[in-house]
DNA sequence: CCCCCCCC
């Protein structure tokens, strides 16, 4: 296989623009002669970095990786002599040298020998070599550009403010180019996050800050104003919209305090520029890669997620006492779930907390928000998350549907992780599966496993249908005979009568497939209508009454809610499918969910 | 120049 190489587009890119910063979205064909990873001289520096020997056949150029591309290198997708398309880059004048960073790139071939004969370029920060940096031996067929503009020529103009930026600022550079040794930089980028004005007052003083997420199509950084910047920018940066900012000063990020992934980030000074942009495209919206709440489980404690859910309930404002300040702190719970059938708590703090009213049952999206474990799994902002009443984005129409056709009147499980003797949650209209289903894909071999089914009771065992327990409230162990007494010995205590609760083992079948289902004393009592101690008395009075009961109590339909669980029982490992929610067929309810499902395809 | 992200 041959490649036809982008020739001359090293020496376009190595070439001094007339201003500082060239983006190139044209994609280009060139070998990577060279992957090495360089380390930069700031103890600092958190992120590896790569430096690229780029080829077109003709010349070779330095270039330097984004770092959000670093795993191309790391899982080994590019190495030396790989062959791709570089679909975005941008070339910046640094310290009077030219900087090419790759933004975005697709292989096409990992190890190709080399093509050509590439030659180094004239070094371009040599005195007087400003002339002569394209070489004239190379027939270029891309002419050097002018810079990217404020605005993209093919959109109109937005009014007064785009000639101005640009005559002012010259070009825009990409939020992934800044770094504190450039200056002259405009950036153009939405602000996704804006926090809160916040006053502190420690030993070395006082004073006030807010920050933002700046973000646009190559990276995010964070910007913090304090003081009387504050003032002036607050009421300026609004959340959503673009700016053109430039002038504010590049910091090192201090990691420890931030999640984006920028080795940089910005304070805004008191000659720093903030426009507002109304041209906007290709200045990206919040990205979100959104966790199904089913696999929060999955997360370690204190990493954090975005999450998209219906807002179940929203608890009412309360206050906690930071144990750390003595301070007290607004707090309000949300409580939400999803499609996947499990609900988590969300934590919002402070002002959003109060200001929080919402009472329809919103979908939200949240970005960067804090995993927790409490009660299994928790969620809480961040100062510096996202919360988005809904989003205008797909997967909020979908959820939108989804509750408004059966999400609404379902159950959820939560993540309570304690191996507890409680239920793990309840029907789950839209996850239903068939009996054949949960056998064949071995539901409960691995973990611990839910489903929800429908299922029709062909056989109860009779014997062992109930055993007398301790009639404490919630104790439910059984009891023994001790003459005329029933002692329980985790009450330590003893009883003249046993209550009985049922135990029950039941075949049911679907139209795929039968199984054995377990339940407890609640199951027992939906499927005969009577409690463990009336049966019992009933069996012991008059055993064809009994039987009747039993007979009456098959071929009876209901939604099952089960837990999968493997165990060993006398030196045999088996699937046991614990019953942990059983309700009668509802056919309103029923009807309503179809109706809802015609309504709302999407739901599907 | 903050840097806490809290509690059950």
């Amino acid at each position: 296989m041959s490649f036809q190489l982008t020739s001359g587009i090293c020496a376009r890119l190595h070439s001094p623009a007339p201003s500082d910063a060239d983006t190139l979205n044209q994609p280009c064909t060139l070998q990577l002669l060279s992957v090495k990873k360089v380390s930069l001289a700031s103890a600092n520096q958190p992120t590896d970095r790569y430096r690229i020997i780029i080829s077109d056949g003709v010349n070779y150029a330095q270039a330097m990786l984004a770092t959000q591309l670093n795993n191309y290198v790391t899982e080994g997708r590019i190495a030396k002599n790989t062959v791709a398309k570089l679909t975005k880059m941008t070339s910046n004048s640094v310290q009077d040298k030219r900087l090419i960073i790759i933004l975005g790139l697709e292989v096409l071939a990992l190890d190709v020998p080399k093509i050509g004969d590439p030659k180094a370029l004239p070094d371009a920060s040599a005195p007087g070599s400003s002339t002569a940096t394209t070489p004239s031996n190379v027939a270029s067929p891309v002419p050097p550009r002018p810079p990217m503009q404020p605005s993209n020529q093919n959109t109109p103009q937005p009014q007064n403010q785009a000639t101005s930026k640009s005559s002012r600022h010259g070009s825009i550079y990409p939020i992934e180019g800044l770094s504190p040794y450039q200056n002259n930089w405009t950036i153009k980028a939405r602000v996704t996050q804006k926090s809160d004005i916040k006053h502190w007052s420690n030993q070395r003083g006082e004073g006030k800050l807010f920050s933002v997420t700046l973000m646009d199509d190559s990276a995010e950084i964070k910007g913090t104003a304090f003081n009387t910047v504050v003032d002036d920018l607050y009421p300026k940066l609004e959340e959503g919209k673009v700016y053109y900012i430039s002038k504010a000063r590049v910091n090192l990020a201090k990691k420890k305090f931030s999640n984006l992934t920028n080795d940089y980030e910005l304070s805004f000074e008191k000659h720093t520029e903030v426009e507002e942009c109304h041209e906007v495209s290709n200045v990206p919206m919040v990205k979100y890669n959104f966790v199904p709440l089913s696999g929060l489980e999955e997360l370690a404690k204190d990493s954090t997620c975005d999450v998209i859910g219906i807002v179940k309930e929203a608890a009412p404002l309360s206050e906690i006492i930071s144990k750390a300040s003595s301070r007290s702190i607004p707090k309000r719970e949300l409580t939400l779930v999803d499609k996947s059938g499990f609900s988590v708590r969300l934590t919002l703090w402070g002002k959003q907390a109060e200001s929080y009213n919402a009472d329809d049952a919103p979908v939200i999206a949240f970005k960067g928000v804090k995993v927790g474990d409490f009660g299994g799994r928790s969620l809480s902002m961040f100062s510096s998350s996202t919360m988005t009443i809904n989003p205008d984005i797909e997967e909020a129409f979908a959820l939108r549907g989804w509750y408004d056709a059966y999400g609404a009147d379902q159950s959820f499980h939560s993540h309570s992780s304690a191996v507890s003797t409680n239920t793990g949650g309840g029907f789950n209209r839209s996850e239903m599966r068939n009996l054949s289903d949960i056998k064949e894909s071995q539901l409960g071999t691995e973990k611990v496993d839910y489903f929800s089914a429908r299922a029709t009771i062909m056989h109860i065992k009779s014997d062992n249908i109930s055993y007398p327990a301790c009639p404490t409230q919630d104790c439910n162990k059984k009891v023994v005979q001790e003459g005329d007494q029933w002692r329980c010995e985790k009450c330590d205590k003893s009883f003249p009568r046993p209550e009985y609760r049922y135990i029950i083992s039941m075949a049911v079948a679907d139209w795929s497939g039968q199984a054995w289902l377990q339940g407890f004393n609640d199951v027992g009592v939906a499927i005969f209508g009577m409690t463990a101690n009336d049966l019992v008395e009933k069996r012991d009075r008059n055993e064809s009454e009994f039987n009747s009961v039993m007979q009456k109590a098959t071929c009876q339909t209901y939604n099952f809610a089960c837990r999968a669980k493997q165990d060993t029982y006398n030196d045999q490992t088996r699937v046991r499918y614990g019953i942990t929610k059983i309700s009668p067929l509802d056919y309103k309810e029923e009807i309503a969910a179809l109706v809802g499902l015609l309504r709302s395809p999407w739901a599907l």
